[in-house]
DNA sequence: GCAATAAATGATATAATGTATCATTCTGGC
DNA sequence: GCCAGAATGATACATTATATCATTTATTGC
């Protein structure tokens, strides 16, 4: 299911390209590969289901320990984001244009069709739950939350998007 | 190291039996040395770590399927909970008192002292995610957060708790 | 261009985690 | 005691993740 235009996608794997060699990193084969089967997929993939889409569309077999380096590194890199509730992962919403990570970043999680919506902390989340935390005493350090719900279109086709 | 006397953990055993009976279900041995276990711990342990934990206190082995139905009973019966993102379990802070789970509860993760605090949402957090998911669209269905962040004691102990 | 070095990947083995399935034991009601 | 259902035991296996070393590929200095 290619949701996205090949135009697009071209685009995409070349804005993480130069991305990549500003960080004096390199964007190779393998790597493009399997950020191009993430940018591809309309839901989150574990590792061992970016293993199989990589291995069908491809002669030469990758092994599971390269599709997780491979993870690593583009995570670092922040073109992926983990979602540490499911253990899958999915590109980063902002490759192409010039958006950066400041703020938290949190993940809408549709419950009808998988589908993923990457938004910024708004400074009044924030702040409440920083203040909750603070009245046990605790300082937070780091926030990203993966919240469930339903998304506008599976609002709408009532029932469910699956 | 049992940091909960043992006198405070006999009444919340008898506490969860009793709320157990009050669901038409049973506090068998096996789900009592699980949940004793959990309760005296002062982190979140996975189901391995209870297994091992079980295994060392008594002389009957208990296999490792056995561990995840019964935290998976346990948790049905809100005696204990699972934290999403470490795939790991805590006993519920409220299984003594009279307190419901009618709020969302989040957890505090001390990244010092691996510690777990166990808190209601506040109304303002709770709106401002709300609010923060309608500027897309969403509708959110649960909420359940896990922050880390660094406890009291830690802060306080400059350098961590470990 | 070419050797030396470092980075990336391949390959294999194995650890860790979680589930499926069926057999056995335990429990409460009759 | 007997029966039905709940709970547990036992075994096998699927899935996920990591450790380790060999090999290949790129980069740098010469």
């Amino acid at each position: 299911m290619p949701n996205i235009k090949q135009s697009k996608l071209d685009s995409l794997l070349r804005a993480a390209e130069v991305s990549c060699a500003e960080n004096g990193a390199r964007l190779t084969q393998r790597r493009r590969q399997v950020l191009s089967e993430l940018m591809q997929s309309s839901s989150p993939l574990s590792a061992y289901e970016v293993l199989d889409l990589c291995n069908r569309s491809t002669t030469s077999a990758m092994p599971a320990m390269s599709v997780y380096r491979i993870l690593d590194f583009l995570e670092q890199q922040l073109l992926v984001h983990r979602l540490s509730t499911s253990n899958k992962y999915v590109s980063c919403a902002h490759i192409a244009c010039d958006h950066k990570h400041f703020q938290a970043t949190h993940f809408l999680l549709c419950e009808g069709c998988s589908s993923v919506e990457e938004v910024d902390a708004t400074e009044e989340a924030s702040e409440a739950l920083e203040q909750m935390a603070k009245t046990v005493g605790f300082k937070l350090t780091t926030q990203q939350f993966e919240l469930s719900g339903i998304c506008t279109t599976c609002q709408n086709s009532a029932g469910g998007g699956l």
